[in-house]
DNA sequence: AATTAAAATGCTTTCCACAGCCTGTAAAGA
DNA sequence: TCTTTACAGGCTGTGGAAAGCATTTTAATT
């Protein structure tokens, strides 16, 4: 459902917000903690910096840090930047043609599912996230 | 979410279920009415008969035909052949260690609507689609 | 028996996400 | 100013899904 990139971005995301302060943090720290391809991760974070999640800094003590309060990031907002919106828009069976007024045949039981799961990433911010993790039991990212 | 054979699978059992009769229906008809690859349909289509939701006859006046009624048959049925389970048991963010007993930050949130997905599949047969269709104003699929 | 229709199957090709490598560029510190 | 650190970004390789092609097998019809 979502991609590896996806995935990755999410879980650097986490990461960073869990280790927020203000310095920033190396890619290559991340990609080691989270046992990921710096080369890849360089990639997918590019992409957020440019979505402006992130801010980057080059050179010695650089690295990326939050660009705005944990609080005001959604897990949709990652998603958006990294794979899109497509699929809380597409038909499952994959019609182009399918639409509300137009439907397939399992197009309204899905729409509603595919909606909740929108709602869900809508609702959820790295604040949300980091809290639980202080209260839960969690496993290493 | 579904791959592409995936969505072709269920495409292709929607039709030969609302056309189900004692006769075969070629792959070939099937093909070229939802606009489909004749060589890629035939190959999901024989995961399908493999799986036994399909029976095949080959020679003059051969193809496929529903193996069973179409109340027996659920759209779950459909996607374990040609995708398998993972999706429903897999961790969202791709870890491997993550369960109930062991969460990731976002287990439970995602295990619950996961949940759902794979009832709404579970609880929808080839007949209520039919019946659907019959009722409602459905595009051609 | 020969021909023809249609599924079964193996082989090849294409495409894209994923991943790795290398160079460029910005910034700090000596 | 030179060296080192670390992000930016281009180029290339790889594996698996998707798709196409060709041959084989089965069965009906003439």
């Amino acid at each position: 459902m979502l991609s590896t990139a996806c995935k990755d971005a999410i879980r650097a995301m986490i990461y960073i917000a869990k280790n927020n302060k203000d310095d920033f943090i190396s890619i290559s720290e991340i990609a080691k903690e989270l046992n990921l391809s710096f080369y890849f991760l360089s990639k997918i974070l590019q992409k957020l910096v440019k979505g402006e999640l992130l801010k980057s800094y080059r050179g010695p003590n650089g690295g990326v840090k939050l660009a705005k309060s944990a609080e005001d990031i959604r897990l949709i907002d990652i998603i958006e930047i990294t794979d899109g919106t497509k699929f809380f828009s597409e038909c499952i069976l994959g019609l182009e043609k399918c639409s509300d007024n137009n439907p397939c045949p399992i197009h309204y039981m899905w729409a509603d599912k595919r909606g909740e799961i929108q709602k869900m990433f809508e609702s959820t911010t790295l604040k949300d996230i980091v809290e639980d993790i202080n209260k839960l039991q969690c496993i290493k990212l």
